[in-house]
DNA sequence: CACACTATTGAGCGATGCTCAATAGTGTGA
DNA sequence: TCACACTATTGAGCATCGCTCAATAGTGTG
């Protein structure tokens, strides 16, 4: 098999076992028998734990990132309204869709690894992203930031509670969409 | 030692060693040799390392919850502005003081541990307790708890900029108390 | 067919999480 | 004072873990 494709099958591996196992329960024995590959093998793609652990925790990021965009052909400064609201609604579906694996994911990776701040890095390119699909300024990123971690709370809380007591999804987006606005206008 | 004393000891240490590892390479022969004893004594207090890892996190989120809790004399109904106030200020010394303590503590404990849901089931304690400082309605208390996560990003955000850069901490806390307001308007 | 290169293996080392039977220490009642 | 019981504590030992490394299987090229 070729760098990539091992590379991808054991991204693949890590993305699903990261939703039922936390990270100190993830063992490098476990996934190399997922992979039907030996560990030494898995320790020449990745030299360390760590790294491997970084990689999954990486792409998992991406993916979500990747999730999330509004539409490439809106006009940042005419379609904002809409970019807004595309992103909250992808936002939340993601979250629903595959909740363990997020909480996994923000509440489970760590601050350290991850380069930087591990995922207040991240959040913050998905700040970024918003503000640029918004046509905002740059001094208001934080802002967004902190809007972020808002929606995600929410979306959390919705995707928690059962379907039959869940407030419409339509009403959870539009609020979210008039909060940024409230926010940036305190 | 007693018990209690020895229990005291070992989660000190933990709370200690959270700051600056995460809790997967955190080991339990550097626990033990930090107190002074053996490994054998260490799992006779906490049969598992999730178990003493759990005990560390659960102590943590009781010291948050006791370091930002507004002073109890004030009445919820009168003083709501006041016990507001006091938690945001607060909110931000904690997170200011051990920054590194809060990042390791919600970003790194897993989602599996403590119980339920973990860091989510601890934004919950503080959410109800604001919603009781100020008397509001339980059905307020989802939008306070998102709040807190808008509170805690903003925290984070603004203690990891060099203190030059940082805006007033009081207009900060300002900012938090009027968006919780401008959000329940929402 | 020989060569070089890469993917892959498996034995093995030290450290880790964890178990358990045995010990040291301390207080209580006779 | 001595024997007893109880609790804190130890240390040997096991299976697994993360990790290293020299050797092998496999594949494409000249």
């Amino acid at each position: 098999m070729s760098q990539d494709d091992r590379r991808r099958q054991l991204l693949g591996i890590g993305l699903r076992m990261l939703v039922e196992k936390p990270i100190q329960e993830l063992s490098i024995d476990d996934v190399a028998a997922e992979a039907g590959i030996s560990r030494g093998l898995l320790f020449h793609y990745y030299p360390t734990k760590t790294d491997y652990y970084d990689a999954v925790v990486g792409a998992a990021c991406r993916r979500v990132l990747r999730n999330i965009a509004p539409d490439a052909d809106l006009d940042p400064v005419a379609d904002a309204g809409t970019a807004l609201r595309q992103f909250v609604e992808r936002f939340y579906a993601q979250i629903d869709r595959r909740r363990g694996f997020y909480l996994a994911l923000v509440f489970g990776s760590g601050p350290i690894s991850l380069g930087g701040e591990g995922v207040e890095s991240h959040r913050m390119s998905v700040a970024r992203r918003v503000a640029d699909a918004m046509g905002l300024a740059d001094d208001q990123v934080p802002a967004v930031h902190a809007w972020t971690a808002y929606v995600e709370d929410r979306a959390l809380l919705w995707s928690g509670t059962p379907h039959g007591d869940r407030v419409d999804l339509e009403e959870e987006v539009a609020h979210c969409c008039r909060a940024l606005g409230a926010l940036l206008a305190v």
